[in-house]
DNA sequence: AGTAGATGCAACATCGATGTTGCAAGTAAT
DNA sequence: ATTACTTGCAACATCGATGTTGCATCTACT
């Protein structure tokens, strides 16, 4: 029932990462998993971790500022405002991925009530969005992308792809998963567009793709 | 506490309705809320809610079961295996998307324990599937695409579309989302491929877009 | 070695959510 | 109009999770 007395004694500080990292691992598995589940994926007693964290919400919170704090490194480690935008989008990429793999649970808590994390989330939106408009600039993307979806279908993506690396340890797979993101971000999953196909391949009386309008009725 | 007993007065029969939309509603913005709030939000007593739905386990999984259904009805309607690829594709994510809008909570529930529910989702992830390969065969899709994540990137989308589509009410906008996603789906944000880059713009001393290699170090 | 801090354990207190029951008053159906 | 169903209300029972306390034992730090 302590919050913040002074130093911790070395033993202690590590009993607070072992919860810390129990809590990640159950509450991924099960957002709704009890204290003393935590307690014992941690190894220690129910009263322990209530010794470290008042309360259940305090643990969640300082979860997700722990994890905050990761992220913002993953992020300013990649150097998004310098290095050539292809190059920093992979490199944001892999490393968030690398975060969001092992911190999930935490990851999914904007931190509420914690203006610091706030600060941060908003920071690297300010970043990314700095990014994609040196993506345009270099003609990675066109003028008239709309920015705000772009860094939606991003954080969508980069979601997705750190859920499918859930079950994955292997190192290095990360950046063929981040590798996949941007292509997939830049390109689709679709085939490059021809300019002018001519008669696709046959079969199926098919309407050619038109352009961009609504192809059926309603 | 009943579960089935036989056909409902038609009064009832529309408080289960009124009790579905609002659960729907409060679980929406707060996924633990209340027995008693989904209740008021109802307009009902608790114990009337109770009175149609054994537990709370039983009120979420009646509402899943009911937002399958609609999901089904919604993937049928568009006709995925007949009409050709893109059509199909703007089809069935207009009408999902319709759905995931107005039925968010419940359809974040793949209803465990729900073998019909299970059902309808491996069919119509087994349509998905075949409407990709039409793609491909279409020339949509180029052939070493990854199906699977294909798939995956494809809902992420529709998710993230159906979460901008949120505060929106009005009909008609739905389509232009769904157009959005296919169109990001299958050409991403980026710009159309040039073929041969001469020189972009000018600038910093990027290096150019290579290929697909990995950019940088680590 | 001595001391302050840390942990485990058992026991207790609280609280909110869930689920139940009985009854009076209202409403749909024949 | 009669009947059977439905609802609201109030009260009760239960249960699990959270949070607290005291004490004995153990461990880190000086």
């Amino acid at each position: 029932m302590e919050t913040r007395g002074r130093a911790l004694r070395a033993d202690a500080e590590r009993t607070v990462r072992t919860i810390l990292e129990a809590a990640e691992r159950v509450l991924a598995a099960d957002p709704t998993a009890t204290m003393e589940q935590i307690a014992a994926a941690a190894g220690v007693a129910r009263t322990t971790v209530h010794r470290r964290f008042a309360t259940r919400e305090a643990l969640v919170e300082a979860l997700a500022t722990w994890a905050t704090e990761r992220f913002h490194q993953a992020v300013e480690a990649a150097r998004p405002l310098t290095s050539p935008p292809l190059v920093a989008l992979h490199q944001v990429t892999a490393n968030v991925l690398q975060v969001k793999i092992g911190w999930s649970f935490a990851m999914s808590r904007t931190a509420p009530s914690d203006p610091e994390a706030a600060r941060v989330h908003a920071d690297v939106l300010a970043q990314c969005d700095r990014l994609f408009r040196r993506a345009q600039e270099a003609g990675l993307m066109s003028a008239d992308t709309d920015l705000e979806w772009a860094r939606r279908v991003y954080y969508a993506l980069i979601h997705e792809a750190a859920e499918e690396g859930r079950e994955i340890v292997d190192i290095g797979a990360v950046d063929q998963l981040a590798a996949r993101v941007v292509d997939t971000l830049l390109h689709g999953v679709g085939a490059p567009v021809q300019t002018l196909p001519r008669r696709p391949v046959g079969g199926a009386g098919s309407s050619g793709p038109d352009a961009d309008g609504h192809p059926g009725p309603r």
